[in-house]
DNA sequence: GATGAATGAGAATTCATTCAT
DNA sequence: CATGAATGAATTCTCATTCAT
């Protein structure tokens, strides 16, 4: 990796840092380079400007986890697995400050046209990845017919940003943990309701 | 009402509609005196500062809203008239700029201790609120030792706040119509489930 | 004079200053402001931004030096009698910072549409005035028919700013004197080819 | 020519043409290591730095341009050859950004020390260079005991650099091309007061 | 010789807040 | 009570300059 792609990286992790530690209003050019140990000038040698930062950053982390994301389903097919493979997922959206800088551009990006053009073709491309795994989850059950997939993949999607805001609020993660445990019961059911082959 | 009381809600109707349209980086001192026509010196006169403003707002229209959402679902026991009453209601919220406000809030909350005090205290409120009803709904269905309230609660207000969040990002209200058409026939399920003396 | 008019009128006078004794490129809104004596940020309470400013100052300073120029022409009919006027009014413009802080402007305008569109409509107010002056006294004598009106009163212009890049380059007024007092003969030779009544 | 000189040709170049096209405040290091194509780093490389360069770039220029001079003047004794001769060589002027550049100088000159002395150097250079040309010219005419040949050559500087000042301004060589049309009668008449024997 | 990444000082501008009127 | 002028700190961003490669 070049010394330029480098430092890009660098610029890139601080900014989801700062943004999930700090919040949107907070995350100013000086408190990346701080949170980065750089000075605030690169960002500009790299960046057009903050919001290019930003959406880069957005890019970037989504990036990451979008690929993460595509391995560690790929063999969860049964409802009780998926829900596994979801529970390790967020644990590492939460680690690597994932989610909080997610939902702190979504909600920041009211105001600019080009920082919210950016995310919402972000989002898209997240809930057209929930619509693929809640199609391929419901396939062969009842629910099949009766569940319209896109509002519930927009429904996912609305449920996970608002989670993790309330989340933040609290400062704590024992909200996302009772609902996982609550979640348990209704990914058996689901389960018995859909006879697998490949279970 | 006293002129003063009357300037005092000026201000704070100018701060819900600052931070519904604007967002929470946008609603500066400034912006909200735009807003509402008067000097920016008034908010000092009312409030101790930005901050103070901010919380007293938040209470200002979760007041309001908890007030009109107490009468409004007084009666509707069946999960149908619920759902309609929250239909209703969510219109208003969207009308007022109450969500949006609140959303915003929410968001910017991270980063400050004050803030966020004040803005998980009245979330609180309203997980307290919705768990009420939310007993009251399933009171007498199977579903009643099934679902855990607490969490049911917690988890329709991230639903409800990640939901205007999105909303808010694609600058139009489809979203929520389409999920509120959606659950109509689960509404139907659900009162199906249970045979109440009252409706 | 409101409080409001008595300090735009102090920042305008400390921009022409500025322009007239440090140059287009070091009139910084900083500089600005150490000249008058005030906070920088006064400048944004009263215009939009530095452009804002420097137009609004050329107008200023247009304004003022195009007013005693009408009068102090007004009765200078003669060439003699206008050289003298004009002699005079070039001590004052000299000593108000007037025609180094407008060479400024119209040499600093290089690149930006918005100012140079200002500072084209001003330099051509003055084209006008001295295409008038021009006429009236030439008006009766041979030359009349001769000069091209709008074109010497253009190379009249041309040559006054460059007059004044050259003094301001040396750094002292002798230049100035010395043309001035090679054009005394001129005049006087004009006054004999012109018999008028008037003087 | 070496490597060495090349480069260092091809950033005085690149410096005259930024100074033409964008202006004084506008020719950054990096605006000039654009226009020329090559990375900032080199200009620091051949010379001290910013000041250093663009006095060696007026120098370079100037040198360039008075070698032109002399050639096309040489042999235009007559007041109607020496304006034919003038019109083309102000033509290459603007064609190579000659003027536009020095105009540009003198007026960013103004504030440093180092570099309004450099540029007041050259300006004298062209002085004399002017005054001998006039001095010829004049020489054996009635004129030639009447105009004080020192200030004459200083007032075609000066209306020679506000006319391009003014020009630019405009964004158009028309006002030019009228004075160069309208001295052509003038030149005429000169030469029929000056009846030489070697034309 | 040349490159281009990085730096730090300083520029324009915004904004919460104060205060005389 | 209300106004709106003024302030100073903080923000985004630019730029001359240095330096490792």
């Amino acid at each position: 990796m070049s010394r330029r792609t480098e430092t890009r990286e660098r610029v890139l992790r601080a900014t989801v840092d700062t943004l999930a530690t700090q919040g949107y209003a907070t995350t100013t050019a000086r408190a990346i380079a701080t949170t980065g140990g750089f000075a605030p000038g690169v960002i500009y040698y790299h960046f057009e400007d903050l919001e290019d930062l930003l959406l880069a950053a957005l890019r970037y982390t989504s990036d990451n986890r979008m690929e993460r994301y595509s391995i560690r389903t790929a063999n969860a097919l049964a409802a009780g697995d998926l829900l596994a493979a979801l529970h390790e997922l967020y644990a590492e959206d939460v680690a690597t400050g994932h989610i909080a800088a997610v939902q702190e551009l979504v909600a920041g990006a009211v105001g600019s046209t080009r920082l919210s053009d950016g995310v919402r073709a972000e989002v898209r491309r997240w809930e057209d990845f929930t619509e693929t795994l809640l199609v391929r989850l419901l396939d062969g059950t009842p629910l099949a017919g009766l569940v319209p997939s896109r509002a519930a993949a927009m429904a996912a999607m609305a449920f996970y940003l608002g989670l993790e805001m309330l989340t933040h609020l609290d400062g704590n993660r024992s909200r996302a943990e009772t609902l996982f445990s609550a979640a348990g019961p209704m990914a058996a059911l689901l389960d018995a309701l859909a006879p697998r082959g490949d279970t």
